[in-house]
DNA sequence: CTCGCACGTTGACTTGGATCAAAGGGGCAC
DNA sequence: GTGCCCCTTTGATCCAAGTCAACGTGCGAG
């Protein structure tokens, strides 16, 4: 019950951001946090930005100072080869963190473009350890984001390594379902973000090919599929076609 | 205390560890702590094990309690999935992390099994959370290392998605290299401790494709290799080998 | 030391996905 | 509203890597 919108009135004057105020508490980074410490919190992200569709939110080898939460909006997470080749190593949906990769040698290591227009809260790194030096609660937390990062990176190279085309697009439709149902939208209906090409820069395929699937599943009645319009019908044997082998 | 080195080869005792011992400093954890500092990291890192070339440190879904710092050895670690189907997601050597993908789940998500004879330190996770809130430099190179894991593996996702047959085996010896010359051995001569069959799993090929390559790669006169024994000849290009697209 | 078998190499053939090409269609800027 | 360009789909062909097979070989268990 929190007894803070009585104080503030309707000054609105600056758009502040506040965790306490905003309903991704379960899925950013304030989980599992008592109203205390999420006010706290409050005090070290900064401030909101709004990215507009196109737009970079940094791009490698910038200065890495804060890490991002999505506010709204979708974003893709891309790597380019000095000969042009790109590899889109993610996308980032409301509540998830952007900009980890940068911890390390304190400079951006990937792109990150909006595919939306959206908006994101700036962490502050350095407030950022400070304060979970202090919430135990919090940096647990981050340690598990950090962790899970790693965990979908390898489930990713899963996918790129041993899995074929029909396969790698299923697993990613299924994955994209279960994190707009944990959002809750439809696990079944969703609107694509990113373009083939995208889709098949992360699934290390070529655009053609993904586009094949996509006809191929709706042929077979898995999926009703028009443009970025996706409609599952069929999730059992979505995700019976990952786990055979190629060959019956 | 000190003084192991003629460890008796029947009693196995575990031998407690000390990083003010260690010469692995300025690979592993203790990186950047003042002595005071790594004699309280000493108290925390539990006790040292011995893996047995072929046995496993940790099995996917076994219980998280703890990290590991590889003392000396080699190690794999891999994901399966349920149809058999292997995914070799990394190798580790002396002074790297083992387990940092546990802390998400509580759980370890993948297997880790050692290549040859190894030790590792053990560093039970709530003890090294805890301490990271008292030392200001543990937390933050802690976090780097996560980082650095996750900017790892988005290279091997772009090495995955993007690369040829040949490509993929350059980066990864050229990676070898690097990796062993930070340890203070050549950077040119060194011995694979994994077969063809796990390269091949860790770079998304066949074995035999593997083999193939290796063989090609002997033939220009890029390298010298015979069964796990490599040696670079022609480092440079090698490298150029990685930045041409496939068609000249 | 030596024997057996796991590991590695090489060849012949197949194939899944890439490449090249061409023709709609839909969303967004104006 | 409308026009243009990017996105998508589909077809024809090609090729890198996978598959299948057979034969070496060297290491480590005993």
């Amino acid at each position: 019950m929190p007894n803070r919108k009585a104080a503030t009135p309707i000054t609105l004057a600056v758009v502040k951001t506040a965790c306490s105020n905003c309903n991704l508490h379960e899925l950013c980074l304030p989980l599992g946090l008592s109203h205390a410490e999420i006010e706290k919190l409050d005090e070290v992200v900064s401030a909101r930005h709004r990215i507009k569709r196109g737009e970079h939110l940094y791009r490698a080898g910038e200065t890495f100072n804060s890490i991002y939460a999505v506010r709204s909006g979708f974003f893709k997470t891309d790597v380019l080869l000095e000969d042009g080749r790109e590899q889109v190593t993610g996308f980032q949906m409301t509540g998830e963190l952007l900009g980890l990769d940068g911890i390390s040698t304190e400079a951006h290591s990937c792109n990150a473009v909006a595919l939306e227009d959206s908006e994101v809260c700036a962490i502050p790194f350095s407030h950022l350890e400070g304060l979970s030096r202090e919430i135990q609660t919090l940096q647990h937390h981050f340690h598990k984001v950090m962790s899970r990062e790693i965990v979908r990176d390898h489930g990713v190279m899963m996918l790129l390594g041993t899995m074929r085309a029909e396969e790698r697009l299923a697993a990613f439709l299924l994955n994209l379902s279960q994190r707009f149902t944990a959002r809750g939208y439809s696990p079944a209906e969703f609107y694509l973000r990113m373009t083939r090409e995208e889709i098949g820069s992360y699934l290390g395929l070529k655009l053609e090919t993904v586009s094949r699937a996509f006809s191929r599943f709706q042929e077979e009645g898995l999926i009703a599929v028009q443009q970025k319009h996706v409609r599952i019908l069929d999730i059992v044997k979505l995700k019976q076609l990952m786990s055979h082998h190629h060959r019956e």
